[in-house]
RNA sequence: GGUCGCAUAGCUCAGCUGGAUAGAGCAACAGCCUUCUAAGCUGUGGGUCGAAGGUUCGAAUCCUUCUGCGAUCACCA
């Protein structure tokens, strides 16, 4: 790496020059902003305690010596305090010889290190996917590819929450007014038929709670005690108690929404490696519960109920169990994590969940520390925030969500409806363009999660459907079908690039920003994977493809006479295109030959 | 009330962990297709980086206080 090799320089020219080795980290690199010349800039400022001289005199006298002891140097100048470098042609046209046909380029080697288990998804078996539920899933689907290609093995895996007293409701319903229907009969995504009886649930109940309120019972009181949800309540200890028949609607529904979730799953494009069921784990944090509590780093309350005393931490006390024994979403937490680091073994466990249960994972985490588990520290917690609609915030019962299914959908035809007014597929078949539709219609909505900074809130706005121009998937992947074209147009005309010819010519301003931008990508990943950031990336991609535009304008491939320069710049498209194919990849985005 | 997070152009967002004159897209306006895909490119206008202090050669970025918005603080998950 050319930052390297100048650091490595420069330090250098301080010993010699001024005689004192400064610190790695006063060393300051950086891109050369546009509006001046050069690639790379040093920052002298934190030079100047070393070389007790004025910043252009500093800056003057470690030039002259870089400029002298690098060949990848060519030349320097020195404005204000800023030391700006000009990098020879021949190490852009070397890194570009190097890489160009490599589709693995940016990619780190697998490291040997504890694998790194991701969890994400995480529905209740209730209703259907949302929007919230997309960006989680993209986000975890993202960060996973990411953090692999910066060289680590990553498991991804799902907690299905199946069990509790919201599935109860939806089955409940089911059973009083579900006239024995199933996705079958209704025709209908399983999913959703269940999420359907969870609404009439809650109809129903506001209408009992509404009585028992007109009939002068306390709202609080009346919401616990109405009929419907005293029978929810008897129809979750039934479940809990293993009652055969129970269980077997249980089952029957949950698999009714398994097979809905799963198309939703495929056509988003996540996957998993193993998914874990909450019915089946939801008992294991009650040991280390005991334990702790006989280890005496819990503590008893007088009704019996098991507390952790947080006040050290600067936080209250936590429930870990109940007076009567049962557990709280803290100790499947416990047990759940444990489980998932003895599965794996694992270095690292990133949880994507939404910020709203930050302060879980903080209690989580000083719980397990408190428990004795090492491990604990290496829990991350990716919080991500709300997805929110202009008229407030989402609400399934309300009706104010909007449907994972429905926006895929809708992406879809809209794609659909601006790649027919272009008109440059009617020779795709049916298939073709269906498969491009979905393309761009997916790449569209997933572009516009993923390039948001995840802890940030985002907007979303339904009545203005997402964009197609402008800093969007469709823009990066239509860049992608421009170069394409341009490679097959090349193999028609029979021009030869895969050999590296010579290159001795001068490189186009253009050429090196583009070059100096490829030569960013596996920098851009490690950073992305360090920060769990697809933002980053999505940013990077797209100032790759604002950059190559702008070549693409202003430099013509087949008109220019030098052959040697047509080979180069087809190298260079070359690259460009595979940088961001296997960029979108990691975002979870397919790009298109033709659009 | 306690804790945590956020605040950048009319709108949606960047700003690489403290560097040069704060950048994109959308929207508005003006240009560029007989020439490699116009889902593109070029240009114009648009900013007290929520406010006030502080730290230093240098602050949108770090610290303090304040304001606004959000989340959270359940024997729910």
């Amino acid at each position: 790496m050319i930052e390297q090799i100048i650091e490595i320089s420069v330090t250098k020219a301080c010993e010699v020059c001024f005689g004192t080795k400064p610190e790695q980290k006063l060393i300051q690199i950086q891109k050369t902003k546009k509006e001046f010349e050069g690639d790379l800039t040093v920052v002298v400022f934190p030079l100047l305690r070393i070389s007790k001289k004025p910043p252009a005199e500093t800056a003057q006298i470690i030039g002259e010596y870089v400029q002298e002891n690098l060949k990848e140097v060519n030349c320097y100048n020195v404005i204000q305090g800023f030391l700006n470098l000009v990098i020879a042609d021949f190490y852009w046209a070397d890194f570009l010889k190097n890489n160009f046909t490599n589709d693995q380029f940016g990619k780190a080697e697998l490291k040997n290190e504890a694998p790194v288990v991701i969890e994400y998804s995480s529905p209740n078996t209730n209703k259907p996917l949302h929007l919230g539920h997309i960006r989680n899933n993209l986000l975890g689907h993202s960060v996973a590819a990411i953090v692999e290609a910066a060289g680590y093995d990553v498991k991804r895996v799902n907690l299905v929450n199946d069990r509790g007293i919201h599935i109860c409701k939806s089955m409940l319903a089911w059973q009083k007014w579900g006239n024995d229907i199933s996705p079958e009969i209704a025709n209908k995504k399983g999913d959703k038929l269940v999420g359907d009886f969870y609404v009439l649930f809650d109809q129903k109940n506001k209408i009992e709670i509404k009585k028992l309120i007109d009939a002068g019972l306390d709202p609080k009181l009346a919401e616990k005690e109405s009929p419907l949800m005293i029978e929810a309540q008897e129809m979750l200890q039934k479940w809990e108690q293993n009652d055969p028949e129970i269980r077997a609607l249980w089952e029957r529904m949950n698999n009714w929404v398994y097979a809905g979730f799963e198309q939703t799953y495929d056509r988003m494009g996540i996957k998993f490696d193993k998914i874990y069921y909450e019915s089946q784990t939801y008992l294991l944090g009650k040991s280390l519960v005991e334990e702790g509590l006989n280890k005496g780093i819990l503590f008893k309350k007088e009704n019996g109920s098991v507390w952790a005393d947080l006040s050290k931490e600067g936080l209250d006390e936590k429930l870990l169990l109940r007076a009567d024994g049962t557990s709280v979403y803290m100790t499947q937490d416990l047990g759940t994590a444990n489980l998932r680091h003895d599965d794996y073994d694992a270095g690292k466990l990133i949880y994507v969940v939404g910020n709203e249960q930050n302060y879980h994972f903080e209690v989580l985490e000083i719980v397990l520390k408190k428990l004795g588990f090492e491990w604990a520290k290496t829990i991350k917690h990716l919080s991500y925030g709300m997805v929110e609609l202009p008229h407030g915030k989402m609400k399934s019962r309300e009706g104010t969500v909007v449907d994972a299914d429905e926006l895929m959908e809708e992406m879809h035809q809209t794609a659909k409806k601006l790649t027919t007014e272009l008109g440059k597929i009617e020779d795709f078949s049916d298939e073709e363009a269906n498969q491009l539709f979905e393309m761009v219609g997916m790449g569209a909505l997933k572009y516009f999660m993923l390039k948001v900074d995840p802890k940030k809130n985002m907007l979303f706005n339904p009545e203005e459907s997402v964009d197609f121009t402008g800093n969007t998937g469709p823009f990066i992947q239509y860049t992608h079908a421009r170069i394409s074209s341009l490679l097959r147009r090349a193999k028609e005309q029979n021009i030869e690039f895969g050999t590296s010819s010579a290159s001795d010519f001068e490189l186009h301003p253009k050429e090196v920003r583009i070059l100096h931008h490829l030569h960013e990508y596996p920098s851009t990943i490690d950073l992305a994977a360090e920060n769990l950031s697809p933002a980053m990336l999505s940013n990077y991609i797209y100032d790759l493809v604002k950059e190559y535009n702008q070549f693409y304008q202003e430099v013509s491939i087949f008109k220019e006479e030098d052959q040697s320069k047509v080979v180069f710049r087809l190298q260079l498209s070359k690259l460009t295109a595979q940088v961001i194919k296997s960029g979108m990849e990691l975002l979870g985005i397919q790009v298109p030959d033709r659009m």
